[in-house]
DNA sequence: GTCTATAGCAGGATAGAC
DNA sequence: GTCTATCCTGCTATAGAC
């Protein structure tokens, strides 16, 4: 096999199971099981575990891209895209409930490793964070588009948190909802009439 | 030294590097170390890790059952209380944002290991849970005073990831004066003409 | 109750044959 | 590019002396 699809193989196996265990639990030999590899031939594609994890990284960081890119063209104006991604916290509710937030959880464990890859990770929740912003400013929520936007990325990874932690499906659609009606205050079509900062 | 001393101290800095650097990574060479024990000695008090995690997650329950006691007394009213809640998010800031909350990295980590013991760390979420509950019903909400406490979890909860993430304190300052502004709307001295459904 | 010594195993990583 | 065999390290855990 070309040894690029072999790497993508093995990248790929790797983001899943550092999302479903966790960094630090998943094994050379784990993921060489996975792909269908010997743990030796592994070390022709990867010299160490950091490297599959700034790999696993980046093809997170496409993923998100992506993911931005499908709601950008999808949405017919910036809410309905805002409304995309908070939508995913029902859409993903079985993998939340069951791994939490691929993003918050790989962040969480970097920081308590204190791993070098630890602001990398971070970066992957800035993606979101200036997407966001950039929807908030087409509202004409200039000076407020990266406050609303963390209060955004905020609700939505205590709600996976939460939702990990209680199983709840009732609680993320009721939260979901919830989220929906703060952003409907704050479409320029049913301005909100109190303030314009989150609440 | 006596051996519930020793024990003791055994928790209290496994309940510290457990918070720190994480549960699995933290080894039972880092705790001996840190409590001045030889590895050897360690197992007359502990024979698996799993023990002493079943310890440490007994000791914070007993912390977060003074810490709510703290609260009940210190508080004149129920909205007091609920507000000493929301302020330790700005009080412990610089542990949050360098290891996260202490309850929710916990529960998230011993998710993704699929550990015994998770069910047992979701407890601690609980306490906070039907505490805040209680603080809710007291200010006449009664229907909705679970919906409201899970609210101000999943709040915190949300702070408390991006508040490592992006190790941002005014972040952490502008959200709990959004919790606490949310939480004065609700206080039947200035009643919501809106809703009492979380907004 | 504390120590040293050590078993037993799994992890990351390497060497070299094919 | 893939394999087997192997090394080293660090971990959990035990045995037994003091």
């Amino acid at each position: 096999m070309r040894a690029s699809e072999t790497r993508r193989q093995i990248v790929e196996v790797a983001d899943r199971l550092f999302y479903e265990i966790g960094y630090e639990a998943t094994s050379f030999a784990d993921i060489a099981r996975d792909v269908g590899l010997s743990r030796g031939n592994f070390y022709y594609h990867f010299k160490t575990k950091d490297e599959i994890l700034d790999a696993v990284i980046e093809r997170r960081a496409a993923t998100v891209h992506a993911l931005l890119d499908t709601w950008e063209d999808a949405g017919e104006s910036p809410s309905d895209r805002i409304r995309s991604f908070v939508r995913i916290l029902v859409e993903n509710r079985t993998k939340i409930m069951a791994h939490g937030c691929p993003v918050g959880t790989l962040c969480a464990e970097l920081s308590k490793l204190q791993h070098a890859a630890r602001d990398d990770a971070a970066r992957l929740f800035a993606l979101f964070r200036t997407w966001l912003a950039r929807q908030f400013v087409a509202l004409g929520h200039e000076g407020e588009a990266d406050a609303l936007a963390l209060h955004l990325l905020m609700r939505s990874q205590g709600v996976a948190a939460l939702a990990t932690a209680f199983r709840d499906e009732d609680f993320i659609r009721r939260e979901v909802a919830d989220m929906e009606a703060w952003l409907e205050a704050r479409c320029p079509a049913a301005p909100s009439t109190v303030s314009h900062r989150p609440d």
